[in-house]
DNA sequence: GAGAACTAAACAAACGTTTAATTAATTTTG
DNA sequence: CAAAATTAATTAAACGTTTGTTTAGTTCTC
C-alpha cells in the first residue's frame, strides 16, 4: 500500500498533467512543471524519482476504472440489453470528458510509446474496454435482441474513436460554429448530449435493425 | 514555385516522418533523423533551415487533398446521394491508411500544437473535411433521400474518429485477435474492408432510416 | 576554378538529475 | 514540558548529456 500523496505532490501531478496534455511529455521540461506548480525543480526527483515515474503516477491516478459499474450492469435485470449498451456509452462519454486532459495524454501516448510500464498500462485498458463491450453485446445476442453478425471491435472503435475525435476537436468546433459566447460548462454539456444521442442512435441501428 | 526535392531531401523527409510518428516531434532529434537517413546532421539545417521547417515540409507533402475528387463526386449524376457518401467514406479510409505514418503525426500534432504554421495547416484541413461532408449530406437532404435532422459534425467525428482509432489500435487488434500470421498487406486489406462495411452501415442507418 | 554539396567539430542553451547545505518538522530524552 | 537529537522537506547550484544550429574547411561537380 502506497502512502497518500501530499499537497505538493498533487500540485506537481496536476501541473504536469496539464502541461503534458498541451505540449506532450517530451515537450515539457521538469523546470516547466515545477514553475507551474510553484515548487522547486529538484522536488520532482525527490518525490517521484524521475520525470518518467511522475508520468506513471499520473496514469495510475487517472486511469478510468469502470469494472464494478460494468459488472453491476451485466447483472441488472431491470434493464434490457440495449439500455445496458446506452448506459455503457454514457459511461465512456462521461468518463472521457470528465478527464479531458488525461485522455489527451492517453491519446498521444498510444501513438508515441516509449515507457514500457505505460505501454503495459495502456494495453490493459484497451483489453478491458474490448471485454466490456464484448460482454454486453454477446449478452444482447444471447437474449435474441441483438443481430448475430456484429463487428464488435469496430463498435468499440466507433465509440472510443468518436468520443476521442470530438474531444480533440472541441475547440475547433466551438470556433467553427461560433459558440464562443457559451460558458465552458454549457458548451461541454451540449457536446456530451450530442455525443450521447449520436452514438446511441448508431448503436441502436447497428445492434437491433435488420440487415 | 519551389524547386523539386533532391533524393537526399526526400530521404531525410521520409526518415523524419517515420521517426516523428514513432517518437513524436520533440522525442526525435535531428541526429536521429540524419543517422536513419545516413546523411550528415548539418544537412537538415542546410536543406530545410530548421527541424521545424522540415516538419512543415512533411505536412505540405503529405496532406490529403481530395478537393477535386469531392467536386467531381458532387456533380456526378450516375450516383445517388448514398452512393456518393459511400465513395467519400472509402476516400477517407483509403487516404488515411495509405498515409499511416503521416496520419499518426497529424493525430499527435492536433493535440500538441506548438508550431503556428502547422496549426494553420491543420485548421484548414479540418475546415475542408467539414465542408465536404456537409455538402454531400445537404445534397442528399435536398433530394429528399436523407433525413432532415442529421448532426453533421458528429457524422464527421464518427468517420474520422473511427478510422483514426482503428489506425492507432491496429497493432493491438492484430495481437488481441491472433492475426500475427497474416501478411501486413493482407491484414491491412482486412482492416480497410471492415472499416468500409462498418462505417457505410452506420451512414446508411443514420442518413436514410426513419427515426 | 567557381559554386554547390558535404563534413567534422564546435557552439551555447536546455535537458533531467544529483549534490551539498539549510530550514522545518518530528521524535527522543532528561 | 522544554531542550536536544533526528529525520524530513526544501533550496540553489552544479553535474554531465543532449539538444538544434552554425562554422570553417573540404570535396565534388560542371
Amino acid at each position: 500500500m502506497k502512502p497518500p500523496l501530499t499537497i505538493k505532490q498533487v500540485q506537481l501531478l496536476d501541473s504536469a498533467e496539464l502541461l503534458f496534455s498541451q505540449k506532450g511529455f517530451d515537450g515539457t521540461s521538469v523546470r516547466d512543471i515545477a514553475e507551474a506548480a510553484g515548487i522547486n525543480t529538484a522536488m520532482i526527483s525527490y518525490y517521484f524519482g524521475s520525470k518518467e515515474k511522475l508520468m506513471e503516477e499520473i496514469f495510475e491516478r487517472k486511469s478510468l476504472n469502470i469494472k464494478e459499474k460494468v459488472d453491476h450492469l451485466l447483472k441488472d435485470d431491470s434493464l434490457d440489453p440495449l439500455e445496458k449498451m446506452y448506459s455503457l456509452v454514457d459511461m465512456y462519454i462521461e468518463g472521457i470528458l470528465q478527464r479531458k486532459t488525461f485522455h489527451l495524454i492517453l491519446l498521444t501516448e498510444q501513438i508515441i510509446n516509449q515507457n514500457p510500464s505505460i505501454i503495459q498500462l495502456v494495453d490493459k485498458m484497451k483489453t478491458k474496454n474490448s471485454e466490456y463491450i464484448n460482454d454486453l453485446i454477446r449478452l444482447g445476442q444471447k437474449k435474441g435482441i441483438f443481430r448475430k453478425n456484429i463487428d464488435i471491435p469496430m463498435m468499440t472503435n466507433t465509440l472510443i474513436g468518436t468520443v476521442s475525435h470530438t474531444l480533440v476537436n472541441m475547440d475547433f468546433y466551438k470556433k467553427y460554429h461560433h459558440l464562443e459566447t457559451l460558458k465552458e460548462e454549457e458548451f461541454e454539456h451540449l457536446v456530451k448530449k450530442k455525443l450521447s444521442v449520436h452514438i446511441k442512435n448508431i448503436y441502436k441501428a447497428i445492434l437491433t435493425h435488420e440487415s
